[in-house]
DNA sequence: TTGTACGCGTTATCAC
DNA sequence: GTGATAACGCGTACAA
């Protein structure tokens, strides 16, 4: 609850000479005045009043982190990858000496709103957006943001951290076909407004045709990716509805609920059918047989973010506003080798 | 970047009247005024400053939440209870109208610096912290707080949502011991520092005790909750450095990575050796066998930790400051029936 | 080395 | 109904 007027008054000097004391400004301080206002300092636990301090500097400290709000009624924390994605954020934010804001948002309307309410220095988006969305975000606001998992080709404005989804897409189905598999299935969210489900799709669609496979219409499984999705498909999977012996999931527990789907209907994992799945989640370890997987690094992914942020933030010159990174395929049991 | 000036300006009125008029207190503004002002308000897509505010309320509209930084070098978020908990949390503090700041703190006297500096309303720690923790951050803070899964027992002052940890303890076991099982391992985080899974292990002992059964105490196996930590005691189990038939492991993880260890070592759940967890986390039901385990609900206590909160907010006068949120078995396929 | 005046955007108070 | 003034806590710019 102290002051610097209070911290003043007690020292006998002027507001000033204690707001410099505790900016460091020691140049400009006696040595003894120093020592006697930190003791004060300590004394009355100062501590800064940082909504006054942002109202009179061009800064807040503050960066917010948006996510969109429930899709299929489901709480957008339960994915795993969100989840480690943001803890990585809140800890980079916080040893960058911001304060994070965490905020779900329906509409891009609301973005510009919360950055103006709080004169937020920077935002983050961790959920993907599509380039209509980020259009509108990045037209209303005025501080640097960071999308990841989105693309934008066209708005120079963007700043963009992603995987390679393409790459992933490719090494995923060149992997099933090496290992003799011809019918493959894509399953994925897949749509126009998906960029990153349209591109692994694309690698998907590319391996076959390089391989000189003939493409089946048939073999697009449009879903959600929740685990409870899979389940149907690995149902349907079973049920011969498709005729295919592998199938490409463009997330892990989309991957993870088509094995049980399928095992529910007697059919087995990887024996009578293969499965490769995207993310690579811890979880993916954890159950029988362990899924072989695309994999990022969501650890490097959250540090190119808040790089890429606090460059622009700073206005510091950037090789690249937007960073891809690289995926590698994790074998694990999920898939067999067919003749 | 409109402020209430420019509004006033424009308006041929003076800075409160719009005040006024933007903050719905329209008895005192003719209806004129309203509608010309309204419409200035969106020509200029004015929004109010929210720091501004908060220097010249008491209120800030912000809510922090609290999480202990890194533990055993993880980041916290990676659990999928902890996640879960906080995408709930975040969900409901929007919803009443507040902002929420996430912040990792390393020790309690982190926490009421953050409260000062943003003149924070009220406060959320969604990790156990000790009591003597509590006391601190009680002690030197100014706005109400709960504490998720944390006990004290003296202090008046704390407001306390958690599950019935000793229950959860007394009917895994009790289920245990109905399914003939005598020789029972307790694993976890063990510690006096930790009293949810102090609670856990009384329930546990006492289940024991009621059944005539005596304790052992090579069967309290001290471990971090890790999956990993799992793995090692698992192993351990298999090649019979303990001599028991099931085991009760305080964390879904950790039973699931015990599940997996005695795997490794040709022990396999439930035949050769029962397993118990707790949590009931979703991926409970996506290993093989399926974990049976205690379930909480976290929906219901990130509803009860906001609803405490508001109402200590507002000085509502509360039935009870602390509450304890019940648990249940959730019987799945990791127990099996012995002789 | 230290102090004064002012402005940041908002609201409360009180007078008109 | 409406408006002038002070106050919230801090930092910049300039003066002493």
């Amino acid at each position: 609850m102290a002051t610097l007027k209070d911290i003043a008054k007690e020292a006998g000097v002027s507001i000033m000479t204690v707001s410099n004391v505790i900016n460091g400004k020691h140049s400009k301080v006696s040595s003894q005045t120093i020592t006697l206002i930190q003791e004060l300092v300590k004394k009355y636990n100062y501590v800064p009043n940082l909504s006054a301090r942002s109202l009179s500097q061009k800064s807040s400290k503050l960066i917010a982190v948006f996510i969109n709000t429930y899709e299929a009624g489901q709480n957008h924390f339960k994915d795993p990858y969100i989840s480690e994605l943001f803890g990585e954020l809140e800890a980079l934010i916080r040893q960058s000496g911001y304060y994070a804001i965490i905020r779900s948002v329906e509409t891009a309307e609301n973005v510009s709103t919360i950055l103006q309410n709080w004169n937020v220095d920077g935002a983050i988006f961790i959920s993907q957006q599509t380039e209509d969305a980020m259009n509108i975000i990045l037209k209303n606001s005025k501080c640097p943001i960071v999308f990841i998992d989105s693309y934008n080709k066209t708005n120079p404005k963007a700043i963009t951290v992603g995987v390679d989804d393409y790459k992933g897409g490719y090494i995923a189905t060149k992997y099933l076909i090496a290992n003799g598999h011809q019918r493959i299935a894509f399953s994925g969210c897949y749509s126009e407004n998906n960029a990153i489900v349209s591109q692994r799709y694309q690698g998907y669609r590319n391996a076959l045709r390089e391989s000189g496979i003939l493409y089946n219409e048939q073999n697009l499984i449009q879903t959600f990716t929740r685990y409870e999705d899979g389940i149907h498909i690995g149902r349907d999977l079973a049920n011969h509805r498709y005729d295919v012996t592998a199938v490409f999931a463009a997330a892990d527990l989309l991957a993870l609920g088509i094995i049980e789907g399928a095992k529910l209907n007697g059919c087995i994992v990887p024996n009578d059918l293969s499965v490769i799945g995207f993310d690579n989640l811890d979880l993916c370890s954890f159950v029988t047989p362990k899924l072989t997987t695309v994999s990022q690094d969501v650890k490097k992914k959250a540090d190119s973010a808040v790089e890429l942020l606090l460059d622009a933030m700073n206005q510091v010159e950037i090789p690249s506003q937007n960073i891809t990174l690289d995926v590698q395929l994790e074998v694990r049991q999920s898939v067999q080798k067919i003749l």
